[in-house]
DNA sequence: ATTAATAATTGGAATAGTTCTTGATATTGA
DNA sequence: TCAATATCAAGAACTATTCCAATTATTAAT
């Protein structure tokens, strides 16, 4: 009988090459972790977590492991105001919804079909790269 | 003959309250540029433009005039991921498209009747306070 | 107008998030 | 196996911003 507590069950399973990126160690840890976490975890929050498993691991690292994760497209760095950036395995276009009570980030997907050209007045000629929408709020309570 | 060069033709009338907020010389002053400068400006560039008038003022004074002003409704604060903030006496809901390659950040108006309840799935209940909608790209040339 | 109370400003020190540097360690390709 | 390259760790350095304490300006009441 294989050996699995809750976690080991719930383990990803993360090839050794994503997007060209070649994953290492510190990078799967990294990474599984934001699979797992979908909280919108900041570099310190990712530090924390995967001291579990890496306990040597460094901020340093953390960081450099964000960073290469980001630049090859395989999660996003999504920032709100000056607070420190959080980090998200979510690759579909989308914004985030911020609830100022609880402290929460809601994914906001766009409805289907809406083209951004057709709701913004962009500067002619305008390609864009990439798109960042945050939205600050309450949710209120369903009556 | 009364003595205007080219600047002080271009100066603007600023009343001695805006919006509650009392305004002192400093404060004046920082408003004015940014509705004479309207590059998006971070606080260092307020204030490097601003000694040419108020020769002794701070750095720190100029961060806390923008924050009174953005505080107050009377400017907004606008961030770029993790550069310095800029600021923008822009007070109409819009967003902004930074180019590239100069640079130089767009202010974006949204389409007449849009409504962003109609282009985004928002958590039920969500009550929003605050949109912030950043672009980056491109304006490639006219042909 | 004088004075007391309050608010704003200044300059420098402190802070926090992030990046950089250097030497060690691991991985790849010949 | 060995050399070349990439990655990592630890801590120093950096930068935008905030905080703090002392001074200066403004307001309101006498």
């Amino acid at each position: 009988m294989v050996n699995k507590t809750p976690e080991t069950c719930l383990e990803i399973e993360i090839p050794d090459e994503i997007c060209g990126l070649r994953m290492t160690t510190q990078r799967r840890e990294v990474y599984r972790l934001l699979q797992q976490e979908r909280n919108h975890p900041t570099a310190n929050d990712v530090f924390m977590r995967v001291k579990d498993r890496l306990p040597n691991i460094s901020l340093a690292t953390v960081y450099n492991c964000l960073e290469a994760l980001v630049q090859h497209g395989i999660i996003r760095q999504v920032n709100f105001d000056r607070e420190s950036s959080r980090y998200c395995p979510n690759l579909s276009e989308h914004g985030h919804f911020h609830d100022e009570v609880t402290g929460v980030i809601h994914d906001v997907d766009f409805k289907p079909g809406v083209n951004l050209a057709d709701v913004l007045n962009l500067p002619p000629g305008a390609v864009i790269d990439d798109v960042e929408i945050t939205l600050r709020g309450k949710v209120s309570p369903a009556l």
